[in-house]
DNA sequence: GCATCAAGGTTCAATGAATGAACTTGTGTC
DNA sequence: GACACAAGTTCATTCATTGAACCTTGATGC
């Protein structure tokens, strides 16, 4: 981690915070385990993300206690997020909903709060319920926009509606 | 921008932001522009960050839009958030409260919703008045936390109660 | 008008991280 | 046992970060 040299002589819940997820890809990484994505070569070809840079993240994150590594199906491994990633939903929404109304496209994916369909606002509440939507009660959709790989079997997994966090099946 | 070459490659809200905001430094920077910081020096002093590497932020992020760089009192620069940096406080937000949450750790700000002086939830709303509070709803006083140096004129100023987004006087 | 000083940079060599290709290991399946 | 595929490791090249030193500009004092 060479983030923590530096960040961690700020006494701030920020720079504490960017020393596991502030480095190249791993925001994007957790992006893909929200989604359900779980194993090492989803991540690697979905992302387009460097073999070793994924083997290093993912040992840093389950490391800081945010994935957990173990034995899934037909001896594969599986990298699932702890529940303490699931407060780090709220910032990757936040962040999707600001990079989006940057350029103004259309979403490829719609984030609605399970329980009565509304979409999520930006700070990741349900405006119809005015309460904060955890991330297990997030149901994600296709929106308007595409993908830049429709073919690729994660993307095509999430062409399905599903609920955040619900195992990808590829 | 070497960020840009991969990221930009995703149709995503959370890599086009990540283009913006996701380098080493980038998120500390917005989060003293948040506090009142303004000029150069107060920047640098504050973080702890190569000259360098500030200069070439505070130039991406004008460029980007989401800062504005003017002339100041006495012949001195201001670099000042633009109303598109606004939406990046709830990422902010939750970012720090999950960092904290992870080290359990007094804070050394606590994060208001000025109209009622309800402490925000982690989704940066207003658990009483159940609304996202944007930034200049926000007050922000000292907490029990210690930051790391006291003295640094910066922090000497933060510890008067203040509004988000509110000049710094140093 | 000139010297001084501080703010706000630029430049540079050394270090460390990211990249992509090639290679290795381990575990089912036929 | 041979094969295929997931999940890595290794390595040379490229690129970004770092910290120290230097430069530039505008205000202020004399």
């Amino acid at each position: 981690m060479a983030l923590g040299k530096d960040y961690v002589t700020q006494e701030c819940g920020i720079a504490r915070a960017l020393e596991i997820v502030g480095e190249r890809w791993t925001l994007l990484v957790l992006r893909d385990a929200f989604y359900g994505v779980r194993r090492y070569n989803d991540f690697l070809t979905h992302l387009g993300i460097p073999r070793a840079v994924l083997a290093t993240r993912l040992q840093a994150l389950t490391d800081a206690g945010v994935m957990e590594k173990r034995a899934g199906e037909h001896g594969r491994h599986e990298y699932v997020l702890t529940e303490a990633a699931y407060g780090l939903w709220p910032a990757l929404h936040a962040l999707r909903v600001w990079g989006r109304d940057l350029t103004g496209s259309d979403p490829v994916y719609v984030f609605t709060h399970a329980a009565c369909g509304t979409e999520l606002g930006a700070y990741g509440e349900c405006p119809e319920c005015a309460v904060p939507v955890p991330p297990v009660e997030v149901a994600m959709r296709r929106g308007s926009g595409v993908p830049k790989d429709p073919e690729h079997p994660v993307n095509r997994a999430l062409e399905q509606p599903r609920r955040l966090l619900d195992p990808l099946v590829v």
